[in-house]
RNA sequence: GCACCGGUAGCUCAGCUGGAUAGAGCACCAGACUACGAAUCUGGGGGUCAGGGGUUCGAAUCCUCUCCGGUGCGCCA
């Protein structure tokens, strides 16, 4: 339940109040009526904005609304003040009792606190990661893979029935490549020196693919023409390469629902299906493309191409669909893809892609704005390049891939906490320093230790309140006196657990799990300022052996205080330390 | 040339989708362990929100122009 939903509905009655008593006109929007924390604590717990939003649709002063509405605000038992301030706010002052309630909320429901039913069951599709099959997993996959993650758990989390989806790249020109490549592989472990020649994929991993198909094939292979060992070399190599991104996915606690193969949709018909679709509507025609201007490639001619008339949808220029050898281009097979993540019917589409492909999402949009009538919202989201360090300085080499760090690197190093939490704590459209001995220390420099200590020093207070003779268990303590929390300092971090509710659905209205990772910073920050607290003020502290009433009543707070933390490190996919 | 993303304290970054006096961490300075875990806390200095113009009760946030950085721009995915 949000605390401030539930406040902004006793405004909205409040206001109806007013229209049906003649002191406002009907038929006022009140969209924009909100409620939110003021960025000054000292104004209250609550501000709304409804007398200045409203100020002009009813043709009133804000203050002289302002005046008519406080105080039918203040007869609710919930509400201990509202006072006009500024220029029309409205600041309220809950009843502590509010605040206790919190607590005991998040008490009961445990994990499942903060759980939101706005995603009301609607089914999303996450599409994340979807490397090509080539090689292992890099850095750059890695901050793809840890938002996608928290991204499907945080809208999980908000009531959306979720899949997890990774597109595999198996049908292009890559993985032939890939093939020839694992093929060079195979005759070096039969014996053969090889030297890979520029243009094919140079890296030690394909050593065991080599070796592998040595051991099926044997000798089968060797005095075959290309066309002849390709296909089934590639796909040997495909699957090697998916069993290791699967690993490495693994590694970083990132488990996939569904592996979409391109392959699939040549054998399918879909392709066809899809441009079928778009063809009836129009929106395929052949045409010759201008050059891009200022950069025009050395070997341009202009030339007639069959192009999807994306243009119609917001592109910039129409986008072509097969090649000039009459193969498709990718694009084409990408949009059977979402033609058929249409079909299967989600209310929402959600594609994480890298930066480099910014230039990929008005056509992506285009063209599921084409298939579904302009049913189906297709969100894209970019996930800016990682910066590697080590202290301080660029740090680009692997001893695995040669030329790319890759995600097993990171997690050897820092192991997938660090890795996912440090990740999680930027914006994903903002690029990241990634500081390798920041992130090993385990200091201060590293934001994971210090949610991570906040929840061990709640498990600590719990044992030490089982010794002491209370009964620990979150229902013996959501039963607890909480009237015995008073203290201001004891108040505002009940507040903060308040919060969690809200903030789970702002984040994941904005899809950004970033602002978890933030929120939990700000929790843990006033959970450690009342625990030093009590070092000055000793009836502050949580565990006194001879107040077992009051020490269940605080180990109520902290409790809930480590129930938010917990169900924030899930989100992230980051696990809660009970002793470090 | 065009498109997309970014520009906020010395550094790294938040800023609740238009609210009140713009915040945090790091760094720097001064303090707190015979005390529930000091991986913590308290206090302090530090700002032309890249710049100009606009929209309105109100702009870091929206519109526009300029500057700077990144990414991309038919037959690579």
């Amino acid at each position: 339940m949000n605390l401030f939903a539930e406040i902004r509905g006793l405004v909205l009655d409040a206001l109806s109040g007013m229209v049906a008593d003649g002191a406002l006109p009907p038929d006022l929007d009140i969209a924009v009526v909100s409620v939110e924390p003021p960025r000054d604590p000292g104004h209250g717990d609550m501000a709304t904005n409804a007398a200045m939003a409203l100020a002009k649709p009813a043709r009133m002063a804000p203050r002289a609304l302002a005046e008519a509405l406080a105080p039918r605000l203040a007869a609710d038992h919930r509400v201990e003040t509202a006072e006009v301030a500024g220029p029309g706010f409205i600041n309220l002052r809950l009843a502590s009792s509010v605040w206790r309630n919190a607590v005991r909320a998040a008490l009961e429901a445990g994990p499942l606190f903060g759980r939101s039913e706005m995603g009301a069951g609607r089914r999303v599709n996450v599409e994340f990661v979807s490397a090509n099959p080539t090689g292992p997993l890099h850095v750059g996959h890695t901050r793809g893979a840890v938002f996608g993650d928290a991204l499907a758990a945080l809208l999980r989390f908000a009531g959306w029935e979720v899949t997890r989806e990774y597109y595999v790249n198996d049908g292009g020109a890559q993985v032939d490549v890939l093939a020839r490549s694992a093929y060079l592989r195979y005759r070096e472990a039969r014996g053969e020196a090889v030297e890979i020649p520029a243009g094919l994929y140079p890296g030690d991993y394909l050593k065991p693919v080599g070796e592998a198909l040595s051991e099926q094939f044997g000798d089968d292979l060797m005095d075959l023409p290309e066309e002849s060992w390709l296909p089934d070399v590639r796909e040997f190599a495909v699957e090697r390469m998916m069993d290791a991104i699967r690993a490495d996915l693994d590694l970083l606690g990132v488990r996939m629902d569904r592996f979409f193969s391109e392959r699939a949709l040549y054998d399918t018909g879909l392709i066809e299906a899809a441009l079928k679709r778009l063809d009836e509507a129009g929106l395929i025609h052949v045409g010759v493309l201008e050059p891009p201007k200022g950069k025009t490639p050395e070997d341009w001619e202009p030339r007639p191409q069959t192009l999807f008339r994306s243009t119609a949808y917001g592109d910039d220029i129409d986008r072509p669909l097969k090649k000039s050898d009459g193969q498709w281009t990718y694009f084409a097979p990408d949009i059977a893809y979402h033609f058929d993540k249409i079909e299967r019917g989600y209310d929402l589409l959600i594609d994480v892609f890298g930066a480099d492909h910014g230039g990929y999402v008005k056509r992506m949009k285009a063209a599921v704005a084409a298939l579904s009538a302009e049913r189906t919202p297709l969100d894209i989201k970019l996930i800016q390049l990682v910066r590697l360090f080590k202290d301080g300085e660029p740090y680009k080499m692997s001893k695995r891939a040669g030329s790319f760090v890759t995600l097993r690197d990171v997690i050897e190093e820092v192991g997938p906490d660090v890795t996912r939490f440090v990740m999680l704590m930027r914006k994903n459209d903002a690029p990241l320093d990634f500081d390798f001995r920041k992130a090993t220390e385990q200091s201060k420099d590293n934001p994971v230790f210090y949610v991570q200590y906040a929840h061990a020093r709640v498990a600590s207070m719990l044992r030490l309140g089982a010794e002491a003779g209370v009964a620990t268990e979150d229902r013996a303590l959501a039963a607890a006196d909480l009237s015995l929390l008073a203290h201001p300092a004891q108040l505002a971090l009940a507040k903060k657990v308040a919060e969690w509710p809200r903030q789970v659905e702002q984040a994941a209205a904005s899809f950004e799990p970033h602002r978890v990772a933030f929120f939990l910073n700000d929790v843990a920050s006033a959970f450690h300022a009342l625990y030093n607290l009590g070092r000055d003020e000793p009836a502050l502290r949580v565990v006194q052996p001879d107040d077992p009433a009051g020490t269940a009543a605080r180990l109520a707070l902290a409790r809930a205080v480590s129930v938010v933390i917990a169900a924030g490190l899930g989100i992230l996919g980051v696990t809660p330390a009970e002793q470090m």
